[in-house]
DNA sequence: TGTACATCAGTGAACGCGCGTTCACTGATGTAC
DNA sequence: TGTACATCAGTGAACGCGCGTTCACTGATGTAC
């Protein structure tokens, strides 16, 4: 049986466009994708739907990125960019972090706590991106408690980053809403008493 | 064009098996998809993959689960039914818990630090299992501090868990191993600190 | 400033592959007598 | 206890679908003169 049929071409909408633009569909991508694999997971997430959500079609995708890997790295380096640099008292964040509005909006919360187990099976690239955020987050919280020794400081961030990670793991696994609130607030408290009591010492 | 080839049949091995090798292939099913899902993932684990590691083909898997998501939340039960029942320490726990062996053996152990974040998208029979298996730890380990007030033992119960399947991702999330044993021993560190603050107070 | 043309961002049909799932069939198990 | 037969656990080819990726083509952009 042959290949009678022609590849066939189309005619297309919009085509080439300006360098602004380019750069601005960088970050579209770069925003869809971002919001996308934290609501869904890397694998439930495909680039079809990302170059859709950006506004374009599929084809272009491999303008941007080399594969769907490299999307997946860019990403996360590019959300974890987001992060404030300064100094941060790590109890002050746990209260925004640790509340009901971030566990219920998963798109737009923490990258670490919606994809930090998926990211283990990942790329090279993607646990570097991972790391680095990892660093930064234990400098802003050390340096956020400045009344500390720095290796209490250190123990502190560390210690209250897991415990903020792991309870947003939890409150969100949780399908009693009761429980799952008495997860945030008790871990918020946990957090906030072991400071306290450590750094009154 | 037609239909010319005829749907071609076999000649098998072994066929049908005693009721107590049906139970013992349930079981052998259940420990592969244990460590494979752990391992790697629900996504990137095949139905074929599972059975093949559990000495069976593909074709017998929907005699024992409805659906690949089935197994995911029978799964999840039979490995979160392996936790002992018993009251224990968490600070003790935790020793065992943010050890590098622990880190390092990802298919053998924690299912929750493992497959946690992903079964927020499983269904519905998914997370219900995560969340028993959540209470049951709440309980164990409040039970496991009698020295505390309740109100003490629940909080620093929920602490510590969410402190330890935090810290067991950032672990091994990251890519430099100094960072990764500095997250287990000071998360540690801090868990003890705080528990022995709390309850000599 | 205006014109001619090369560049290249974007399009969408197509490809190949691997997945979850189905199904006709097999033959050892286990039961009825 | 022995025999006949129905049951059903297991097999493996096949199906349909959706994914990541490729590619021939388009036409606005941007540059050379």
């Amino acid at each position: 049986m042959y290949n009678i049929e022609v590849k066939r071409t189309h005619f297309g909408g919009r085509m080439k466009v300006s360098r602004e633009q380019v750069a601005a569909n960088r970050q579209s991508i770069l925003e869809a994708s971002g919001r996308l694999f934290r609501e869904r997971g890397f694998d439930a997430v495909t680039v079809v739907e990302v170059m859709k959500a950006a506004g374009l079609t599929h084809g272009g995708f491999y303008g941007y990125f080399e594969s769907k890997d490299d999307l997946i790295a860019q990403t996360l380096a590019h959300v974890l960019a987001q992060d404030d640099e300064r100094p941060t008292n790590p109890i002050e964040y746990a209260r925004a972090y640790l509340a009901p509005v971030h566990r219920d909006d998963v798109a737009g919360g923490c990258p670490t706590a919606a994809l930090g187990a998926e990211t283990i099976r990942q790329s090279r690239q993607a646990r570097a991106a991972m790391t680095e955020g990892q660093r930064r987050t234990f400098e802003r919280f050390s340096e956020g408690l400045p009344d500390a020794t720095p290796e209490e400081a250190r123990r502190a961030a560390i210690g209250s980053w897991a415990a903020m990670v792991g309870a947003m793991v939890l409150a969100r696994l949780a399908d009693d809403p009761k429980l799952s609130d008495e997860v945030l607030d008790q871990t918020y408290a946990w957090i906030r008493d072991k400071n306290t009591h450590t750094l009154s010492n």
